[in-house]
DNA sequence: TGACAAAACTAATAAGATTAGTTAAAATAC
DNA sequence: GTATTTTAACTAATCTTATTAGTTTTGTCA
């Protein structure tokens, strides 16, 4: 969909249209010249807001994060124990199927271990913090809670990225599976 | 490494030689033109051994799939309860750990819900098989064994990816990390 | 040896990312 | 209100990669 009205543009609406070509369309759906035709511009315009695609790719893993945090602690809101955990758990999981193309897009950067951007090791840090909250309402405090975060993080990003990939074909229903795993793993940390 | 000795190539030696550039290089490495290079071949000749890009990149799901369930087969031999839990869940966390790129490249394809190929089917009925044995050590069976089987896929799936790409960034030991998650999982679905 | 098939090649096209240099239109200064 | 400056658009050109078509080479085997 071509912009018809002439207004400019600026690097937030650039980097929302490729969220929306990733969710909808699907991660192998982004490119320049795609998001340009998209936009109503020319790809080499794009350079006037965001740093080719390295640099789209890098606000977009910004955006994700940003957008994860904030469902993280909305999510962690005056609950504790074992309700925390499973709301968060839940918050994450609803999180990725609403932006599959998102979540999904930001787990290429396999062996790229160079410095963190700023902004997204401090959308990190929020993650974190919701998450070491979850572990102490489970009574899992400094060693113990590290290993349950991995754990937890594990879990969630596990069952949603299988979820949205199709990776459970059969019939039966995703919601009770996730339910199970939550309860089986908050059983299994809070026996420790 | 160009080839040197002038014999000429099969299938496998192609899809091998991505496997390598992809767990040696990591995902991004891989392209047409630079596995040509690595073969010594000039481009369009690997399209007589494999339908283009995409084509590549079903051999290398089928690849995937197969070196997999032989790890999981193996694994499972001669074990039962939770010892098979855990020595299967180790078995898969080892293969990701030696095939980075490999694993890694075969998750892009989210929406691509095509029908399957035969032989990745195969495979992958291979590996259900382990795991509904796995389940059913457990004591889990038809519905149970269902939710336990994803719980468990999500778990494994979900750490050794995180792991591989980096997700862990503090310094506590993963190894420890990833026995206490199989424990606390093994012990929650068996209390179920 | 000669015919066939397989696998390499060259040449050409198309799509995408990127850079350089230019133009037009807002925003700001005076 | 006009002049200046900045910003975001543009065109043109280059480079890389994937892909197709058509041709040549080479190994196999009857």
């Amino acid at each position: 969909m071509p912009r018809n009205t002439r207004t400019r543009l600026d690097k937030n609406t650039v980097v929302q249209a490729a969220v929306d070509l990733l969710n909808t369309e699907g991660v192998g759906a982004l490119s320049l010249s795609r998001l340009a035709d998209e936009l109503g511009i020319k790809t080499p315009s794009l350079y006037n807001h965001v740093n080719g695609l390295d640099g789209l790719q890098q606000e977009l893993e910004v955006m994700n994060a940003r957008l994860l945090a904030d469902r993280f602690s909305e999510a962690a809101i005056g609950k504790s124990g074992s309700e925390l955990f499973m709301d968060v758990a839940q918050a994450f999981r609803d999180y990725v199927k609403e932006n599959p193309g998102l979540y999904m897009s930001t787990l290429r950067s396999s062996s790229k271990q160079q410095a963190l951007d700023e902004k997204l090791q401090h959308e990190e840090e929020r993650m974190m913090k919701v998450g070491l909250a979850v572990m102490a309402s489970l009574g899992l405090q400094g060693e113990n809670a590290i290993h349950g975060l991995r754990a937890f993080r594990s879990m969630v990003h596990g069952f949603s990225t299988l979820e949205v990939a199709g990776g459970f074909g059969l019939p039966q229903d995703c919601d009770e599976s996730f339910r199970r795993l939550v309860s089986a793993l908050v059983a299994g940390l809070q026996k420790n």
